[in-house]
DNA sequence: TAGGTGTGAGACAGACCTGTCTCACCACTG
DNA sequence: CAGTGGTGAGACAGGTCTGTCTCACACCTA
């Protein structure tokens, strides 16, 4: 039939683009080198995606249930709640260095599509809301409903801020690791 | 002599600069729209600012004077440290409860401006370490160096993340008041 | 009034942007 | 072999970007 679009050429696009954006950005990031990084036709790409919206969207959500499936991974290796969030500030010390880390491009998406009515800003909005969910179940099984919330947006503001520092060259993951003992400490005995 | 240029002409200029870039975004607000709402003439624009990168870097060289003189007011209001402090928070409250918030500048600059050699780049990090740099200053008075930056880099992430959760309409400023208490005290009481 | 100087307004250049369109090609089917 | 439908490549349109340039005007001094 031949009819189907190539599996692969999809995702070649949206790995493309995403390595394109996090270094340079969204709006300097232009189709054209997007399409010549993927060696591909323009008409490829709109046939795939209507607009670079729908794109950078797409890309979104592709790393968004590429880090929901990691952290996951990450918390079914070990059984405490400290232990799984002690994971979590693991993984972001490595990708803090790993070598084209370029800050949270989330962060970054949030930062170039301010309107909240746009699909960019909603789909920026589902990652956190999603990553802060997560958390707050890991805290609950040690902590009231009410304290878990409250702790795990202070991991959650914790985590986006060792992110901004780490960008600017500043390591700060070990002394957002100690606030969130001191957080969750606190949490776990509210006298 | 009629030489010298109109001296609250650059500053309208920055002024105009700054509302549009807060709104839009640096790569998306494009000369053309500054110098019509500035209702200037373009030429007027490259004569007070070689490039767009260096009227950027002076729109933000121009906010971080201004958050800290601001800040620098809040500190002398109030006596001890947990008080500065929680001037700091409410300040930063009230700013994102204003009608035209839109996140922070410089977080936003920073996703822009990704190069470290960039000026801008500079310029961001520079105003993060005065910001950090301010609040070490202050928490010293209670508790040795090395604890106070420790904590001061806390209460920076703290507070970078509830700008960004502001920005998605998520308020977290409670929670992020309460989780700078809890690494305070323990800060102020080590082992 | 005449001269000189800094300034404003807008045309212009050259590059880039997103998105559309045409056309040739290629694999498969009958 | 003839036909057909999906696909890739690149030209093209219309707009916007940054930054430069020309020219006329306003203002002050002598």
């Amino acid at each position: 039939m031949m009819s189907s679009p190539t599996p692969g050429k999809r995702q070649h696009i949206v790995d493309t683009a995403y390595a394109l954006f996090k270094r340079d950005g969204f709006h300097a990031t232009g189709i054209d080198r997007i399409i010549a990084e993927a060696d591909i036709a323009k008409m490829t790409m709109y046939r795939h995606f209507p607009s670079k919206d729908e794109l950078i969207v797409e890309v979104l959500e592709h790393r968004a249930l590429r880090f929901e499936r990691q952290l996951d991974r990450l918390a079914q290796e070990v059984a405490t709640p400290e232990q799984k969030i002690g994971k979590i500030f693991d993984w972001h010390e490595r990708w803090f260095r790993s070598a084209d880390f370029h800050g949270c491009l989330f962060a970054h998406a949030l930062a170039e599509f301010g309107d909240p009515g746009h699909p960019v800003f909603k789909a920026v909005a589902r990652q956190k809301n999603g990553f802060k969910q997560r958390m707050q179940s890991i805290l609950e099984k040690v902590m009231a409903p009410k304290q878990a919330e409250s702790a795990a947006a202070a991991l959650l503001m914790l985590i986006e801020g060792a992110t901004l520092m780490a960008q600017m060259g500043l390591p700060a993951i070990d002394d957002a690791r100690k606030a969130a003992a001191a957080v969750i400490a606190s949490a776990r005995t509210p006298q």
